[in-house]
DNA sequence: ACATGATATATCAGATCGATATATCGATGC
DNA sequence: GCATCGATATATCGATCTGATATATCATGT
């Protein structure tokens, strides 16, 4: 799930490790704060399937070999310690900056394309995907969309079965439930709105279909309407 | 955090590793399908620390010890093949039950009391305590709903300024920000309605506290108004 | 007779998380 | 001048959780 998160970020550009990091918290939202110890091993395992080739960027001492991993960083870093303010101005420390490959944009591809695996926090797969979406052809972006409304549809039965068959819940435990059958109704009102907004928009292709506005039925002017 | 949910579960009744997976499924609906690689794992560590204790139920052959986990599991086995319809009759399969102890009891309370950590996961979190609010001091059970409300406010400033400063957004991601931000008020006039009818309560102690009823300012008749 | 699915426990590899270590740099304060 | 703090940057560790798989019993359907 991080590989795609990170091939779709370096499918648009390249960074390093920590900025990645940085994009998945402040611009997306999803992956509150990734932590590092899944990062560096997933660019890790990324750079070992060939998927992204990693540089380390430090302006002079291009350090073209991949580097083994568990090798002497120590003379890295004691080239590095003298140099200071090199041509690249106010580069805090020897980063790692990562590129997409042809393999890794066919990688890409298909984990963005492939069956969603249900259970493995869904929310969090679809939004990812879902982030991603305009690199997906237009059919298969409505496949993603109805899945993921079939997913709620199937959670909504589950969250009123519970309300039905239960009834030895506490007030607290009532509450939680019947907010979690609200939440998912709102969830897929929403889904409503993008699978209708795309098939419009697949409707009528004789206009430029890319860079499409105002998906989801709101303006952007509208909001706080609710509460 | 699956410790908190089990201890709980054990806390008002005795059950054994499968049926705790279907108590967590059905009734609460958190931890969706909790994973067989969690569980047992988490009850064998539970039972070593002494917070459950765990009893081979087979009718006949009373089995006291704790039994070492990894031990002769197959003379329990042999023993209980010939074996069928016996006292409890319809008993599937050799069970192991776990009660909870006294240890148990004041780790459960710890957990429950214990300072969420941030980040792990929060709405999962507050969801089990939530559902176990009721063995929570009056105080201790607002102070749980108003610490979730700050988590909820940071998540809206940081969704607000997500739409504020980004812009480079395709029509897929800012529909999804959006719905986040939506979301995310949802949530926090839930949690405003949990903490005034909490307060309420607190603020009329004379009439009988327990068992309190529609917690959460919706009566149980007014489902499914929104859409 | 045979397959399927529910019940029940257990283990394994892999992914992720939180904590921690190390190091550089800019700003803030005294 | 200097010390401390927070942001930047990479890396590793142990613990936990997930999905997959194995094993076994029993009921039900075909």
């Amino acid at each position: 799930m991080l590989d795609l998160a990170i091939l779709g970020l370096l499918s648009e550009h390249e960074f390093h490790g920590y900025e990645i990091r940085k994009r998945l918290r402040d611009d997306l939202g999803l992956f509150a704060n990734i932590s590092f110890g899944s990062l560096y091993p997933a660019l890790s395992r990324l750079e070992l399937s060939g998927a992204v080739i990693g540089t380390e960027s430090v302006g002079a001492a291009p350090a073209s070999a991949p580097i083994p991993l568990t090798g002497s960083l120590g003379g890295e870093r004691a080239a590095m310690r003298s140099r200071r303010a090199g041509t690249t101005r106010g580069t805090k420390r020897s980063r790692k900056v990562y590129r997409i490959t042809d393999t890794g944009r066919r990688a890409f591809e298909g984990l963005l394309a492939a069956e969603e695996p249900v259970g493995t926090d869904e929310a969090r797969s679809f939004g990812l995907r879902l982030a991603f979406a305009r690199h997906l052809a237009p059919q298969a972006r409505l496949g993603l969309l109805e899945r993921r409304r079939d997913q709620l549809i199937r959670r909504l039965a589950a969250d009123r079965a519970r309300v039905a068959a239960g009834g030895d819940f506490d007030s607290y435990t009532r509450s939680l439930v019947e907010h979690s059958t609200d939440t998912t109704q709102h969830d897929i009102s929403w889904l409503d709105s993008l699978i209708e907004s795309e098939k419009q928009k697949q409707a009528t292709p004789p206009t430029d279909n890319r860079s499409a506005r105002t998906v989801g039925g709101r303006s952007p002017a509208a909001k706080g309407t609710e509460l």
